[in-house]
RNA sequence: GGUCCGGUGGCAGAAUGGUGAUGCAGCGGACUGCAAAUCCGCGUACGUGGGUUCGAUUCCCGCCCGGACCUCCA
């Protein structure tokens, strides 16, 4: 653990302030966070949440003894459904599949996976018995085989998002059912036909609504309140709003989540990344151009809560960079077990403990990449200490400069070219050099000998 | 229409009521057969109009511009 004097400062979406973050049970720290609904593959835009969470709980393990961390995975929604009878494949079949394609996504990103990864269909009773309460409590009625959530009941229903009720049919979005006592009323459960997903219930044969399953996990899994909730900015309303509204009706005196953290949008050409613009891009076209830890520290490069343009040059410009960090470690190679306690790290840690700076952090990686380069073990040792605590600079130099080219060729490119240049024939060398460079191999001559690297 | 966020050098991107980080790109130099890498040096910015203040990029108000949300969303 860093020393206990970093202490963490976050902005609570709620109060839209900055606060020092104090856990609920040092011993314990919990954060849930919405995972993804699993129709389609996700794209990069949507990796941005689960990269913010990433951080929040590498940097949480790096001051609390324990932190359990919860990140669901929606298997029950209307697109999947849809999705399914589109493609002629079983849900089940589809929810694995593109789980399985998640999973892979984010390990590409080096976002390390949850302690719990609750799915929703496995949780339908968590989630009848808190609908039951709700109904119990008048907090919800049923109408037309639908329960819905009443949000009159909800002395401070809006108070996340900042909205009123009546704020809410301004929009005129709001789907207006007859069977609403209140326009903004939301579905805890409805009915389903024959073809469509259901489980019994005291409300007949159905399915919960969006909101519901999340208030029942995180109960579930991290109790009645807790530390942190996050996800993107567009879910915190209204998933995240009656996610609050549920679970504060059925515990009012809990708090439910005492910190709520909301990333900003992924842009792409000045819009939001989403699916319906076709804007998107997924992790595997961004590693047909780079590799994934460069995306990685692309969005690094931005504070989680201002929205970040993605662009291709700034994809080339992240690999850049760590083509310099890597060449630092190459350098000066870092001794093993290195902790982030060193003083050399202290500027590095206050950032991050600053609401996750993370692009104030990675200017602090700099200078020790230019004191590593000459030669300072302890600089090394820090930028690698550093880095690895947010995820980049895990591999071998080695690996980074020169995996998946066939080196015994280049080497004995490299051993022609040295001949020549022996000779002085510069002519014969330099077209080794342009040779090797059409295939994105990079000659470096040095006092010691001739290296190379992919460019 | 309602709610909220933002506008910083060529680009990206932080901090800050008082000499405005960092990176990329650019320019000059060192090194090199030439490169690459590395090193040294240099330049350029607070959308706009007011207000508060000894002093504003920072705080407040108006305006302009951009973005997000307003029951699909990371």
């Amino acid at each position: 653990m860093a020393s206990p004097s970093h202490s963490l400062s976050l902005h609570d979406s709620q109060t839209r302030q900055k606060r020092v973050f104090t856990p609920i049970d040092p011993e314990n720290v919990r954060v849930y966070y919405c995972g993804p609904t699993v129709y389609d593959a996700v794209h990069i835009g949507n990796l941005r949440a689960m990269l913010s969470a990433d951080i929040l709980v590498r940097l949480l393990r790096c001051l609390y003894p324990h932190v359990t961390f919860v990140r669901n995975i929606t298997d029950v929604d209307d697109k999947i459904t849809a999705r399914a009878r589109e493609n002629g494949e079983t849900i089940g079949a589809l929810t694995a599949r593109t789980t399985e394609i998640f999973h892979e996504d984010v390990a590409e990103l080096n976002i390390l996976p949850p302690d719990v990864e609750p799915r929703a269909t496995h949780h339908i009773d968590d989630m009848l018995a808190m609908i039951d309460q709700l109904v119990a409590s008048d907090h919800a009625y049923v109408a037309e085989g639908h329960v819905l959530f009443a949000v009159d009941r909800c002395a401070s229903y809006g108070a996340l998002s900042g909205r009123s009720p009546e704020d809410l049919l301004a929009g005129a979005r709001v789907e207006v059912a007859p069977y609403k006592r209140h326009p903004g009323d939301f579905v805890l459960w409805k009915p389903s036909s024959a073809d469509q997903p259901g489980w019994d219930s005291p409300y007949g044969r159905g399915r919960p609504g969006w909101h519901i399953e999340c208030s029942a996990m995180s109960r579930r899994y991290l109790g009645e309140s807790f530390d942190i909730h996050g996800g993107g900015d567009d879910l915190m309303f209204p998933h995240h709003e009656n996610e609050r509204a549920q679970s504060l009706c059925c515990a009012p005196a809990s708090g439910f989540a005492h910190t709520w953290l909301h990333n900003a949008m992924l842009l792409s050409n000045g819009e939001k990344m989403s699916k319906s613009l076709g804007n998107f891009y997924t992790i595997r076209q961004v590693l047909t151009r780079a590799p994934a830890e460069a995306l990685r520290l692309l969005m690094l490069g931005t504070h989680y809560r201002s929205v970040l343009d993605f662009t291709w040059e700034k994809l080339e410009e992240a690999k850049r960079t760590l083509d310099r960090f890597y060449r630092a470690l190459e350098r000066t190679p870092p001794l093993a077990e290195v902790e982030p306690a060193s003083s050399l790290c202290a500027p590095f840690m206050n950032a991050l403990c600053d609401d996750m700076n993370t692009p104030l952090a990675l200017s602090c990686l700099h200078p020790l990449a230019d004191a590593a380069l000459q030669g300072d073990q302890a600089a090394s040792d820090a930028l690698s200490a550093c880095g690895r605590l947010i995820g980049i600079l895990t591999r071998s130099p080695d690996l980074w400069f020169r995996s998946g080219a066939d080196d015994t060729a280049i080497e004995a490119l490299i051993a022609q070219r040295a001949e020549a240049k022996k000779a002085r024939d510069f002519t014969t060398a330099d077209d080794i050099r342009a040779r090797l460079s059409e295939q994105g191999i990079l000659l470096e001559d040095t006092a010691s000998g001739t290296s190379w690297r992919r460019a």
